[in-house]
Formats: structure tokens, sequence, C-alpha cells
RNA sequence: GCGGCUGUAGCUCAAUGGCAGAGCACUUGACUGUGGAUCAAGGUGUUGUGGGUUCGAGCCCCAUCAGCCGCCCCA
């Protein structure tokens, strides 16, 4: 095996082959669009970072365990940043007087947590990061909540194929507390909640009375996390729903007791879009309102809303449902023949000329039959091939041979250019 | 970090402990001025890696690496 030779990729890391890297930018471009269709500013921090700022905040898990530490020369500990959040804080605190708020930003770019590998799940991966500042109103989170949809309805993905889960954490802290449920206890609850869906039901009523909740209280819950009418006492997210419905998005959006999400710091909305055909069981996307994000790095209170989208679960989804565009082999649909030794530098000119006029022009880099040629041409999906042998030469004419239709005419050298945009536009 | 499954041609996968296999892809030719189609001829390989058991290991055992599934955590 050639492979076994070869030096292998870092456990967890990605190669993106040409085709690889054609569906990272497709989600790219499509995140972009969906962030600037409502205003967002495309901004990035360092990928690495001292590991105190995420000491300051971050889960302890995080940091101890899932994150790329190592010393520098100088013996400082260097972290490959494994969330933008801490960063997001600290460059907003250090211009906070001079910045216009609302800012509204967005981002994509990689991100290393050191966990084992699955699918769905790598060491290295891109994440898109949209976040609001500034605001602190339901009108503000549906706005997140909208472009989340807007996203999901860019790729292709239908409201019967993923959907946004939303919640509220304040709703759910004052059930809890109508329970009779204390507010150290609201953590734990939290994360059974969270964990529920992947346990069974009896092993799970029985977690929850490990944590100390009285059968009454049980019951209780389990009724909360049945209600999907329990919004309706919430006003902040009766507001949500009445904005989401104004932006166009509400057939993407239900709201779900059960989504909790584990981070500590959300403070109010919560919400998660998942794979609704259940292919992939991660979410796809996740995020919230945070309101004490900025006082943790030494700056003033701000609220902020925002969600984060790893690519991995999203290009798994859209490979599947077939969403992705197909792969081009070369960006140039035209290529330029070469006959002979003593044509060679005759197609180049005429390459040359085509790109001139604006036009991605590969040319066959030696001479070589002309079968093989057009083999290769066919292969890199080109369009349009052009063939420039004696006789063409000796009447001053190219031969122009559209790949897609089997057709082929020749023009007169003068008129190529004209020719080759006219075809390259009708198709 | 913990538990389980898998690893054979470039890809998808077969082979009772007894001589390396199929389809697709690839190379060359039929076609010396025209791609996909057809036909023919062909490399298709240290069976992930390193040990062990055995007369003999792709198959059994141990270790290791990688991938996959679950736990943990999260995007």
């Amino acid at each position: 095996m050639a492979s076994k030779s070869l030096i292998q990729s870092v456990k967890g890391t990605r190669e993106f082959y040409p085709e690889e890297m054609a569906q990272r930018n497709f989600i790219y471009e499509k995140a972009r669009q969906a962030s600037q269709m409502f205003g967002y500013q495309e901004w990035d921090a360092p990928f690495l970072e001292t590991i105190e700022l995420y000491a300051a905040k971050s889960g302890e898990e995080l940091v101890k365990e899932q994150s790329f530490v190592f010393p520098d020369r100088g013996g400082d500990l260097i972290t490959l940043r494994p969330e933008l959040t801490p960063s997001l804080a600290r460059m907003i605190a250090q211009k906070q007087n001079e910045l216009a708020f609302p800012v509204r930003w967005w981002s994509f770019g990689p991100f290393w947590r050191y966990e084992r590998p699955q699918r769905g799940r790598t060491r290295e991966f891109f994440q898109w990061n949209v976040d609001m500042l500034g605001v602190n109103s339901p009108e503000a989170d549906a706005e997140l909540v909208a472009i989340a949809a807007t996203f999901l309805r860019l790729v292709g993905l239908t409201p019967q194929q993923a959907a946004i889960f939303v919640n509220n954490r304040r709703l759910m802290d004052a059930q809890f507390d109508a329970l009779g449920i204390p507010p150290e206890k609201r953590l734990d609850v939290s994360n059974a909640v969270d964990r529920r869906s992947k346990m069974e039901p009896a092993k799970w009523d029985e977690y929850a009375l490990e944590l100390g909740l009285s059968p009454s209280q049980l019951t209780g819950l389990k009724q909360i996390l049945a209600d999907y009418d329990l919004w309706q006492k919430s006003d902040e997210l009766v507001r949500l729903f009445r904005a989401l419905e104004a932006l166009g998005v509400k057939d993407y959006v239900q709201f779900d007791p059960n989504i909790m999400r584990g981070l500590l710091y959300y403070t109010g909305t919560v919400f998660e879009a998942f794979d609704v055909s259940g292919s992939v069981r991660r979410a796809i996307l996740g995020g919230g309102r945070y309101d004490n994000l900025l006082r943790d790095v030494g700056g003033d209170p701000l609220s902020g809303v925002g969600f984060a989208m790893g690519d991995v679960v999203v290009g798994i989804l859209l490979k599947e449902k077939g969403l992705i565009p197909p792969f081009v082999p070369s960006p140039a649909p035209v290529l330029v023949t070469v006959f002979d030794d003593s044509l060679w530098m005759q197609s180049y000119a005429l390459a040359a000329e085509l790109r001139a006029a604006g036009m991605n022009v590969i040319t066959y880099p030696e001479p070589a039959k002309l079968p093989k040629q057009f083999k290769f041409a066919d292969r890199m999906g080109v369009k349009i091939t052009l063939v420039l042998g004696p006789d063409e030469a000796l009447a001053g004419k190219v031969t122009i041979k559209h790949l897609v239709t089997a057709t082929q005419e020749t023009v007169s050298r003068a008129q190529v250019v004209q020719a080759v945009q006219r075809l390259l536009h009708s198709t």
C-alpha cells in the first residue's frame, strides 16, 4: 500500500482535496450570504490565544480536556482556539466606547478541540459564528434565529429536513421554581433534561430521582417537558415567535421545552437546529442569549445573542441530501489544445487572447494526440475546446468544439473571442 | 479519557487455517485531426503496522495505529 510509506496526517485533522474544498467554500458562501443579508460584518480573531483567556470563562472541561495546549519557545502556554466567544468578548471590551452598537458581526474560521474523532466530529473544524451585542430583546433573538433559518433555506434544506428548536432559560427556571426545585439544582436538572432523549425512559426517571427530585417533582417536570404550548406562558417567547412570523421564517422554528443547552452562560433564549429526518443525531447549530459576557473579561456589562455552526455536521447532511453543487474539476470552461511543436506558441497566444477578454482558459501543457487532449478536457469538465491545427493555421481560422452539445464550427481567427463568448453565454 | 465493532486493489466489497478474487475506476491499443460509448490486452496487492501460535495465518492470539458506533462533551 502506498500510504504505508507516507507520513500520516495528524489524527482528527482534515485534508481538503479540491472537491472537499468546493464543499467547504459552498458552506462558507451561504454563511456569508445569510450574514450579509441581515447586515452583519465579517471579522476574525487570533487562532492562537493564551490559555488564560479560556480559563477565565469557558467550562473547565473545555480547557482541561478538550483544548490543544502547548508551550511556545518562551515557555508560555498557547491554546489553539476551541471557541470564539472569549475572543469576541475581549475585542468588544477593548473598543467598547468606540463601537457603534448594536454590533452585528459574523465569522467563519478554524477551531480545534482535542476530542475523540467520530462521524460528525473532528479535532479540526470550521465554525460559523454570528453575534449581535448591545440589544437585549426577544426581537433581537428572533433576528439570530432568522439568520440561521435563512442559511438552512439558502443551502436547500427544507423545514421538513432541518428545524430549529427554541426554548427559554428564564421560562424553565420559573417552571422549576413552581415545582419547588431549588436554584442550586437547576444546573443538574438542566443537564438531565439535555440528556433525556438519549436515555431510556425508566433509566431517566431513576436518574432524576437520584438527583434529589421528589416523585411529584419528577411527574411535574415530565408534564412540563411534554407541554409544547408552554411558550405561551413566556412573554419573551410570545414576542419571539411573533417576530419570527414577521421575518418570514416561522416554518423552520418550533418551541421545544427539552432544549436546554449545556453552556452555563446562556440566560434567556436558547436554540438548536437538528436534522429532522434523524440521520445525524448531532446538532447542526446552536446558540442563545448571554447576558454577562463582557463583565467576565473586565468590560462593562453588555448583553448579546449569537449562535455557532460547525461545518462538519451540516456538510454530512448536505452531501446526503445531494445539495452540494456538482463539482467541476477545472474553473476554466475553455481548453485550448496544442496540435504540435510548430503550433504550440500560437495556441498559447490564442489562450492569452481569450484570457484578456475575461475568460478562464486552460491550455494543454504540451503537444499530444488530440484524443488524449479531448479526454483530458472531458475529465476537467471543460465545456469548449479549441483546435488550432495545420488546416486552421493555413486558413487563418480556429475550430471551436462544444463538448456539451457535441457540435463544432470553424471561425476566422478574428472572430474567435466573440464566438466563444457567445457559446459560453448560451449554456 | 472509558466501552464495543472494523481494517483485503485507487474505490465498493468477497475468500471453511491450505495457491489472491469480482465490479467500477486506471494505463495502453482498436482510432496518426476530435471527449463520454463499445471491444481487447493489461500493473490492479508487503491483506493497516509489529510481534506470536501453527507444517502453513487475510482468517486464531497480543500489541499498536487509524476509522466507525456508543459514553463524556459539544459545533
